[in-house]
DNA sequence: ACCACAACCTGGCCGC
DNA sequence: TGCGGCCAGGTTGTGG
């Protein structure tokens, strides 16, 4: 579910509860949630550790504790991290639960229990492989056609590639792609300059329009305080198979492409 | 490098 | 109402 635009969204809305605080207890209900290391050392290193700061790096959520070691969390699907009193009703898909000095709780809550939780010294044993922050400001224009260069498979799955660009997923793909013309099946290595252009500043649209209307929620997404974002109100061809194209009318289509579900315009996108 | 496919999981929806 | 099949915003590993 989360994409860049999400995850953004959280890691906004956790700041503010959460920098400062202390952990002081952890609850785990699905194990297999603590990705690294074993769920004893993970509980052992985090509790008694301050929170410093919250950011985002592409799909992951990094929390900097006192200790000098990272706490990374990826929400994967459904995955949500929620600022809850800890009197408040617990979720039957609350699975890890994280206790704060201040009476609030963190819970991270995962209906399909794929997301998972790491706490590493070095954040790069995580993402080390990430490719470039899209909305950074030094990834500018002129860098965009040498990360294509040398690629020669379809530029959705490529969009995809997490090595390749960080935090892009089939949401914000498919509308980039409408929004600069492009066919998802288009071989990278066919792009013109102009199309290559038009893409780079696509994908950055996109993406900043999504945070600003704080993330897209089809079923599953909420933020930190468990609201919904306003984001699908203005997607114009993600999951609108039959309806018109808002540039030449001609009905959205949906296909697979890399296995994913893909929409697009079949007469706007060549 | 690239592609297809399976695995990890549950819940919602659709058709029968 | 029940049941099987399919679908889902993500990632990783395997095999070709």
């Amino acid at each position: 579910m989360p994409e860049l635009p999400e995850v953004e969204t959280i890691a906004r809305g956790l700041r503010e509860p959460l920098v400062g605080r202390r952990f002081t207890g952890l609850r785990v209900g699905w194990e297999n949630l603590v990705a690294r290391p074993t769920v004893e050392e993970f509980e052992r290193g985090l509790v008694g550790q301050r929170i410093l700061g919250v950011k985002r790096r592409g799909k992951y959520l990094v929390f900097a504790l006192s200790g000098g070691e990272s706490l990374i969390v990826h929400l994967r699907m459904t995955g949500r991290l929620l600022i809850k009193n800890s009197g408040d009703q617990p979720d039957k898909h609350d699975y890890l639960i994280f206790e704060l000095d201040d009476g609030r709780e963190l819970r991270f809550n995962n209906v399909r229990k794929l997301g998972r939780v790491y706490l590493v010294d070095d954040e790069d044993e995580v993402m080390g492989r990430l490719g470039p922050e899209p909305l950074d400001d030094d990834f500018t224009s002129a860098d965009f056609p040498a990360l294509l260069s040398g690629r020669r498979g379809m530029i959705k799955p490529l969009l995809l590639n997490q090595r390749f660009m960080a935090g892009i997923g089939n949401i914000y793909a498919d509308e980039a792609l409408f929004a600069a013309r492009i066919h998802p099946e288009r071989k990278a290595d066919t792009l013109t300059a102009s199309e290559i252009e038009r893409l780079y500043h696509a994908i950055r649209r996109v993406l900043a329009q999504g945070i600003r209307n704080r993330g897209t929620t089809f079923s599953d997404y909420l933020d930190a305080e468990g609201r919904e974002g306003r984001n699908q109100e203005y997607l114009r061809v993600f999951r609108r198979t039959g309806q018109p194209c808002p540039r030449c009318g001609t009905p959205i289509e949906r296909t697979v492409v890399g296995g994913r579900g893909t929409y697009f315009c079949p007469k706007c996108q060549k």
